[in-house]
DNA sequence: CTGTTAGCGCGTTCAA
DNA sequence: TTGAACGCGCTAACAG
C-alpha cells in the first residue's frame, strides 16, 4: 500500500500502469473506446495507488462542476429542512453536490453568497423563500449558469420557480373557518412588507372575508415573525381585545401553534371557544395536542421538484412549465371543528 | 455594459487595463504591493467586464478550495438542522462554504459521500452522528484534509471531535427522576445496536438504577427509533405492563412528546401520574403542553465548535484539546414534577 | 511595484 | 484503440 504523498495523479496511474493518462481519463470516464485488457491494467492501477480523481481540475477542464448552489433563508428552520432534503435527494439523484448558504433573509448576504456560489462555479442556483429584486436580476442573469426560484416567484416571471399560491392557501384557509361559521375571524401573519409570504397570505384572508360578505376590520389582525413566542403575544392581545374573534388564521405553523396555547392559558379551549387554523403543516402541526389543522405545503415536494427542474435547465432538456405551482391542501385536525371527514 | 458572453477571464481584465495578468491576480487576492493607481484602473476594468474570479481554476493552481464538507444524517432532523446552523455560521464567518450530504446513517452512503467530498478537495471534513468504522478510517486517513467529527466519537482517539457525554447525561437524567422519588423507572431509547447515541443512553440509565439500589428491569424498556409515532406506542406498550412505571426517561425529544401524549391519551396525567424525561432540547420541547423536561444539548455549539476546530487544523493552528465534550444540563420544565428552582 | 513563466490535474481534439 | 499536445483560468515563484 504505497499511498503517495501529495496526491496520486493520473500520471502516476499512467505510468503505473504503462498506458498514456489519456487513456487513464478515458477509463475514468467510461469511455467505450478501452480495450478491456487495457481497462483492465488501468483499474488495477488505480485501486494500487490509491488514486482518487481531482474534480477540481476535472471541473476547470471540463467546465462542469457537478455541484449547486443553494441560497436559503434558515435552514435550520422546519419548513426550509425539509424542503431542503427534497432538494438533496434529488440532487443526489442525478449526482449532483449542493453547497448551502444561510442568507436570514438579508438582501446583502443573498447577493453576496449568490456571487460567492457563481464564483465557485455551480452548475445552477436554487434562491429560496426570498423576494427577488433587480439587484438579485443583475447577478442571476450575470450567470452562465441557470437559476431557478423554490418557494419563492419572480414577479416579472423571468426566472423559472417551484411554489404554491399562496394567496389562494390562505383564502381557502379563511374560507374554511368561516364555513363553520365564524364571523369575527382574526388574522395572526408575518411582516406585511414581505410580498412572497406574508402579504399573499395577507390578501387571501381578506379576499375570503370579502367573498362571503364579511367586513375587514383591522383590529383583529397581529403581525408576529413566524416564531413561537410571537404567536403566544399576537394571540394575547387578540384575546384582550375588545370583541375578541372567534376562530383565527395563523399563517405559519408555529405561532399557530402558540396561539393555541395562549388561548388555553387564557382558561378557554381550542376548537371550544376559539378555532385555530395554520399554515404549512410542519411536523409540530401533528406533535401537539389538540393537533393543529392547518395548510398542508408540500415542502420536501416543492425542493426536489425545484432541483428536478434546474437538472433539466442545466442537461438542456426541454421544459414545459417555467412556473411550476404545486397543490396545497387543507389538513383539518382538532383545532377547528370542522374536521378531516366532515 | 458589454459582457461578454462566456466568462471573462483574468486575462480580458489584464487587457482592458493595460496590465499584466499577474497584477489583475494581485488586486482580486488584495496583495499590498500594488501602486493605488494600478489597482484602481484593474478595479474599474474588473467592474466594466463584469468580472468574475473563476474559484475553480483559483482552487486548482492554490490548491484550496475554501469548503468544506459535511456528511450529515438527515438535515431534515431538527437536531442536525440546528447543528448545520452552527457549522455554516462559524464556515461562513472564516469564509468557507459547506457541501452537504444526507447519509441517513447508511455506512455505504457515507463512505461514498466522503469519497465524493474528498474529490471535490474539500479543505476539510466534517462527519456528524454516526460510527466510525475501520472502513470509515481507511477513507478518512487517505485524505490529505482534516476531518473533524462532530456529535459522535472516534473510539480509537484518532480523529477529534466535538461532542457530549452521552452516557453521563442519560445518568444525569434518570438520577433526576430517582431524586423525584420514583423507583420503577422506564426507558424508550434507539436502537442499541447504535452505540453512539443509544447504547450510551442505555448504559448511563442503568447506572443511575445502579448507584440508588434501583434493579433494572428489562419489561421496563422499549426500543423506539425517534420518532413520535415510534415514542407512542413505546409508552403505550409501558402502560399496558403488569406494572407500569411512575416515570419514563425518553431518549429523545420527539419520542418523548408522544409519551406524553399517550399518557395523556390514556387518561392520566403528567407529571401528575407519570413523570417524563427527554433528550435533546429540541425547539419542540418548550412548544407543547405539559413543556418537556430534557438534557439540553447544546446543538448549535456542537456544530459552532466542531467548525472552529477544523479551521485550526486547516490552517495548521495549534490545538490543545483534540476531544472536546461540550457540557450539556438538564432543563427542568413541566413534565416532571422537579421544577426549574426548586 | 510589475511582468514572465511554469505548472495545478484533467478533458479533448487530432493523429497515428 | 491509443498517445501527444494543448488549454481550462489562475497562483506562485522568480526576475527585473
Amino acid at each position: 500500500m504505497e499511498k503517495k504523498r501529495g496526491a496520486v495523479t493520473i500520471y502516476d496511474v499512467a505510468e503505473e500502469a504503462g498506458v498514456s493518462m489519456a487513456t487513464v481519463s478515458r477509463v475514468i470516464n467510461g469511455s467505450p473506446n478501452v480495450k478491456p485488457a487495457t481497462r483492465k491494467k488501468v483499474l488495477e492501477a488505480i485501486r494500487r495507488l490509491g488514486y482518487r480523481p481531482n474534480a477540481v481540475a476535472r471541473g476547470l477542464a471540463s467546465k462542469r462542476t457537478t455541484t449547486v448552489g443553494v441560497v436559503i433563508p434558515d435552514i435550520s428552520s422546519a419548513f426550509f429542512a425539509e424542503l431542503t432534503r427534497g432538494i438533496e435527494d434529488i440532487a443526489n439523484m442525478y449526482h449532483y453536490n449542493i453547497i448551502i448558504c444561510n442568507s436570514d433573509q438579508q438582501k446583502q448576504k443573498e447577493l453576496q453568497l449568490s456571487e460567492t456560489l457563481l464564483e465557485k462555479q455551480v452548475d445552477g442556483l436554487l434562491f429560496l423563500g426570498s423576494e427577488v429584486t433587480d439587484e438579485h436580476r443583475e447577478i442571476f442573469d450575470g450567470a452562465l449558469v441557470p437559476v431557478v426560484l423554490a418557494a419563492t416567484v419572480d414577479r416579472k416571471g423571468k426566472y423559472p420557480s417551484v411554489s404554491i399560491d399562496q394567496k389562494q392557501a390562505a383564502f381557502d384557509a379563511t374560507e374554511a373557518l368561516i364555513r363553520e361559521g365564524h364571523r369575527e375571524i382574526g388574522l395572526i401573519c408575518g411582516p406585511l412588507t414581505d410580498t412572497i409570504n406574508a402579504y399573499p397570505r395577507y390578501e387571501g384572508y381578506r379576499a375570503a372575508l370579502e367573498k362571503h360578505g364579511l367586513s375587514f376590520r383591522e383590529d383583529l389582525v397581529r403581525i408576529g415573525d413566524y416564531r413561537y413566542r410571537s404567536g403566544i403575544s399576537a394571540m394575547e392581545s387578540l384575546l384582550a381585545a375588545p370583541s375578541p374573534p372567534t376562530a383565527v388564521f395563523v399563517a405559519g405553523d408555529e405561532m399557530a401553534v402558540a396561539a393555541i396555547h395562549a388561548v388555553q392559558d387564557a382558561g378557554k379551549s381550542v376548537p371550544g371557544d376559539v378555532s385555530i387554523i395554520g399554515f404549512d403543516d410542519i411536523p409540530l402541526a401533528s406533535q401537539v395536542r389538540p393537533q393543529l389543522s392547518t395548510v398542508s405545503v408540500p415542502m420536501y415536494d416543492i425542493g426536489a421538484v425545484a432541483m428536478r427542474l434546474l437538472t433539466k435547465y442545466m442537461n438542456d432538456e426541454p421544459v414545459e412549465n417555467h412556473e411550476v405551482v404545486l397543490p396545497h391542501r387543507l389538513e383539518f385536525r382538532e383545532s377547528t371543528r370542522t374536521r378531516g371527514e366532515d
